[in-house]
DNA sequence: CTATCCGATGCAATAATTGCAGCACTATTA
DNA sequence: TAATAGTGCTGCAATTATTGCATCGGATAG
């Protein structure tokens, strides 16, 4: 650190016994690091060293700069590995704001992984509907937006789109579960459970259906996707969420997700970005990394 | 001292928030501000600010550095004022950060005796809110924090905690400025002054009053105690004050102050203290001594 | 006394810093 | 939509600070 070179300078002198000898081992003149030295004590107005005829030594006043010096040092250095494992990633918090879809599964173990390599950094979760989690986004309260359909915010940087396909909810004992995949009429038939219209799995049931003859009569609704997995068990109803919100597919769950057939409703789009321009906290930007490998390395599976 | 200079120009941009503000305050041109901010970040490999349309932010990287700025800054402040010490000469800054109630009376008294044994000794008496004074601590804008009432910091490291009991206040010829002390429930049976709730004296009343079955209803409501007090005698209604934020006791002033019983109304604390684990410069210890010492004499009086 | 090592200083060469003018960009305002 | 005002940044020239060389004067050890 270029800032504190005279603080070093003083503080080989002091090693060193002599100006000469201390300008040897810095490797420049001793008439630089003398006038250097004399130019410090003119700006404290005191003597930092007593001159002898072998060289130098520290006054009271000396001794007392010194440590200061050494404790300087020392601190910059403690000050520059914080940095630095800041740009490692072992510290710092990312606040992120998402939709409900992303609570249960998805986040969780996204952030649990990035934690289990950077213990010390820290995590928001925002849950926010799409206009609250663009604001978030604009006065800073959130570095980073995860959320499903449509954004209209204008300084909003997309870093991916993931889509989507609707996946049916149902007990694994329900009469659709034992098919690969749905017909969105097939699905029809049975009572239904659905997100308010404010979602936006909801909003891609309607328009999937005004397209058709058929009509959306839900028997449940709820503002809970969590409301509404648990109820398709308890009633044996069929309920609509996205993959990403959904467990892992396991034999021994209570609960299965069938695809509906993209012909008839076609797949939505997860939003993930940042605010346009915006410099990312380090932490921030690495864990969007993370999440954006994740999801390069699904796409080749899928 | 020439060689923080980098340093000072840092703190100075972030309190400014813009490069081209802060070079105008330091009067420089922005040019050089600019590029020494930029070979500061070249230097740390690490942005230290996040350029906005409007101007520049700290980053996360540059909160530490900051933090370590200003350390270093008060830091050496109080290494010259040690060896300014040495030398014979006893000067050095001391800066305070405290409540209303001091203002008036009692810090100008301290700080002029203080300055009459040591006249190069200058002083900043900073008023802040409870939350603010702390702020003023821990950023190293203040050595010494003298307020009333709660204090939260965790990092506070309390010198002195000094009781205060409630004081009314009146106009010599109220009728109640012949009682020795009073109850809570005489005064509120007069007009009363009171400060904003955001005060300790409004909040022990407050809290003294719910107690009870009487209630407070202030015909005047200031933030400004000096301006109840004045009041108090201009339309010969009661305020409320604590000792310390008095003038002392005299037979010919027009204002007269009588303890309200402490049954009913509980003395307030007055919290002295400084950072924890911060070394004060030698003038700012030596006033700390100065204050601890006189509270220590008048508990023995009283 | 003499040889040697020291810090200090005048002077010229070099390197760093600064200021000016202007660019590109963005948010605000008319 | 166009104009304005504010921002950070950069090329170039002038200025300022720093450095290195040669040298001086002083102190000390042998």
């Amino acid at each position: 650190m270029k800032h504190l070179l005279p603080l070093t300078y003083i503080d080989a002198v002091s090693k060193a016994g002599s100006i000469r000898k201390a300008a040897e081992t810095l490797a420049i003149t001793s008439t630089a690091l003398n006038r250097r030295i004399l130019a410090m004590e003119e700006e404290l107005g005191v003597l930092i060293f007593e001159r002898l005829a072998r060289g130098v030594r520290l006054t009271t006043a000396g001794e007392i700069l010194i440590h200061h010096i050494r404790e300087q040092l020392t601190d910059m250095e403690r000050v520059k590995s914080q940095i630095a494992d800041l740009t490692g990633e072992r510290r710092g918090h990312v606040s992120i704001a998402c939709s409900q879809a992303l609570l249960s599964f998805f986040l969780p173990e996204q952030i649990a992984v990035y934690r289990k390599e950077h213990p010390a950094v820290t995590f928001s979760v925002l849950l926010r509907d799409r206009a609250a989690a663009e604001q978030a986004l604009t006065d800073f309260s959130a570095d980073l937006l995860l959320v499903f359909e449509p954004i209209r915010l204008f300084e909003f940087q997309t870093l991916l789109n993931i889509r989507q396909p609707l996946h049916a909810v149902m007990a694994k004992d329900h009469p659709l579960a034992a098919r690969e995949s749905l017909r969105l009429r097939e699905c029809l038939q049975f009572p239904l459970a659905l997100p308010t219209e404010e979602f936006g799995v909801r909003q891609l049931l309607e328009a999937a259906v005004r397209r058709t003859s058929l009509s959306l009569d839900p028997v449940v609704v709820s503002d809970s996707f969590e409301f509404l997995r648990s109820h398709a068990i308890a009633e044996n109803i069929i309920a609509f969420q996205i993959p990403i919100g959904l467990p892992r597919s396991n034999d021994h769950s209570e609960i299965v997700s069938r695809p509906v057939a993209p012909q008839d409703v076609p797949p939505g789009l997860l939003y993930f970005g940042q605010l346009r321009g915006r410099i990312m906290p380090v932490a921030a930007a690495r864990f969007a990394h993370q999440m954006m490998e994740h999801f390069q390395s699904r796409h080749e599976c899928d």
